[in-house]
RNA sequence: CGCGGGAUGGAGCAGCCAGGUAGCUCGUCAGGCUCAUAACCUGAAGGUCGUAGGUUCAAAUCCUACUCCCGCAA
């Protein structure tokens, strides 16, 4: 079977293995450039794209996909297969393989369309999320669905661990919807529009804690942004307001603090929520490492944090 | 050279602006108190104050360069 991986994200590596592995060997690799990434602004390669250089996989970096419309349809493909790529994909594109576009999405669908479908699963609460492989359809994430697994949400998830576990996953459910179209005996299962949500793309911004939520909330927020986008706040500390990451694992405890007020007198970081209050272990404040919240107590003394 | 914070015994910090014997909260060790303890009391060990220069009678503190860590932004 003629394929093009069309990928982007850590989490399709073990997919675009598995095809390195058990084939069908991918054509070419299309990613996003390489982009400036961390403080000094260094040009980095993704992860999967060195895999393809290792591997002698030819690899597009187009500024937009439709620039190399022409070469991926010279490469005459059956399948393509798209995961965690990060573009839309123009109409050309979708009509470019004889067979089939299919798309590899981290969440049960049509629950979570769009790109923070992991965190969206443990922000809600829910108890398992999955792997959908799907057709590719003009509309985000919307195409009718092939199969799909699911998976357990454990109590201490976080956004990275369940991230690792669901890309571990995606091989199978890629293997399983290739091999049901290579025979044609893939299942066209139309999403419930009214069932579904959609989850925009995350912002650092995104991760500012609002005390005023119950504490079980803000616990799962807490998890699921871990670590991306991150969660933080704003202590105050000699009159001076300083930004405070805060990393799992918190606890829910029982408390009668208003929201944002600290619990003094204590080598315990304790904040009060909109219900109940959080016990923070872990944290980072400004300029800092991350460190014990109890550590952070020892030499600082926030006074409030803001709500 | 994108903006900014930081480097001080094992941990987290103060001291720096107005140079003059290194301090706080903990931890560690020893002893004491206690039925007992993560509690309390007493004592002790442990620091080239990131590195290298410079100014000075004298530098953690002022000046210069460098290294490393971190927040923002992208």
């Amino acid at each position: 079977m003629r394929l093009i991986f069309i990928a982007t994200g850590e989490i399709a590596l073990p997919s675009f293995r598995r095809l390195l592995e058990s084939g069908p060997r991918p054509l070419a690799l299309v990613t996003q450039p390489d982009k400036p990434v961390g403080r000094h602004q260094t040009l980095t390669p993704s992860v999967i794209k060195l895999e393809a250089l290792a591997a002698g996989i030819p690899v597009y970096q187009p500024e937009k996909i439709g620039d190399i419309a022409a070469e991926l349809a010279a490469c005459e493909p059956e399948i393509l297969v798209v995961m965690a790529y990060g573009q839309i994909l123009r109409k050309d594109i979708l009509t470019l393989a004889s067979h089939a576009i299919i798309n590899l999405h981290a969440s049960l669908l049509p629950k979570y369309r769009g790109a923070a479908c992991i965190q969206a699963a443990i922000d809600a609460g829910d108890s398992e999320t999955g792997i959908t492989a799907m057709h590719v359809v003009r509309e985000l994430d919307a195409g009718d669905m092939i199969v799909a697994r699911s998976i357990p949400i454990a109590a201490d998830e976080t956004g990275g661990s369940l991230h690792d576990r669901l890309a571990d996953l995606a091989p199978a459910v890629m293997a399983e919807a290739l091999e049901k179209l290579a025979n044609s005996t893939a299942a066209r299962i139309p999403q419930d529009n009214a069932a579904s949500s959609y989850v925009s793309k995350l912002e650092r911004d995104d991760g500012r804690l609002d005390w005023s939520q119950d504490a079980t909330s803000l616990e799962r927020r807490i998890r699921a942004y871990d670590p991306w986008p991150g969660t933080f706040t704003h202590a105050i500390e000699d009159g001076r307001v300083k930004r405070l990451k805060i990393f799992p694992a918190v606890n829910v405890v029982d408390h009668s603090l208003t929201h944002g007020e600290i619990l003094s007198d204590a080598s315990e970081l304790i904040v009060g929520c909109g219900t109940g209050a959080l016990r923070l272990l872990t944290v980072q404040p400004e300029g800092g490492r991350k460190m014990l919240a109890a550590d952070y107590l020892r030499g600082r003394r926030p006074t409030t944090l803001e709500r």
